[in-house]
DNA sequence: TGTGTGACAAAGC
DNA sequence: AGCTTTGCCACAC
């Protein structure tokens, strides 16, 4: 864990332990494809607690070390950045995840969906 | 200890 | 199909 810690201490100290966890949630997502808020706390052990991880995604700045814009909402909507969802959107073009530019949502959601999480870093 | 906030989620109209 | 309301969690004051 020490790894993103050192990482998340770049401007980010006020983070916890739990804003650690979800920002490895969040990294475990490959390239191309999307997760839910959901799902992401649902991985850390607390369903219903989407609301905690957007504020977790909120608070890290180094968008370089989390894949934050590859969260989405559950209902396909791309959701919010920190740069802006334009930009989001721009990202997940950019690695292949088709986005409506008019309706800013995710085209395919369930297809590049994923919910593949695992609790342990150790595989 | 209690209240307010936010990049959400589900239900109701 | 779209908006509005309520519920949830963790954090900050």
């Amino acid at each position: 864990m020490k790894r993103i810690e050192g990482r998340i201490g770049k401007g980010n100290e006020k983070a916890s332990v739990f804003f650690q966890k979800a920002y490895r949630v969040v990294s475990q997502i490959p390239k191309g494809r999307v997760a839910t808020y959901g799902d992401i706390a649902s991985a850390l052990g607390i369903s219903g607690g989407a609301r905690a991880v957007g504020r977790a995604m909120s608070m890290n700045q180094d968008t370089r070390t989390v894949p934050c814009h590859r969260v989405v909402r559950s209902d396909g909507h791309v959701g919010g950045y920190a740069k802006g969802f334009l930009a989001k959107m721009a990202l997940l073009k950019k690695e292949g995840v088709s986005v409506d530019d008019f309706n800013r949502k995710i085209i395919d959601f369930e297809t590049v969906r994923f919910k593949k999480f695992r609790k342990k870093s150790r595989g």
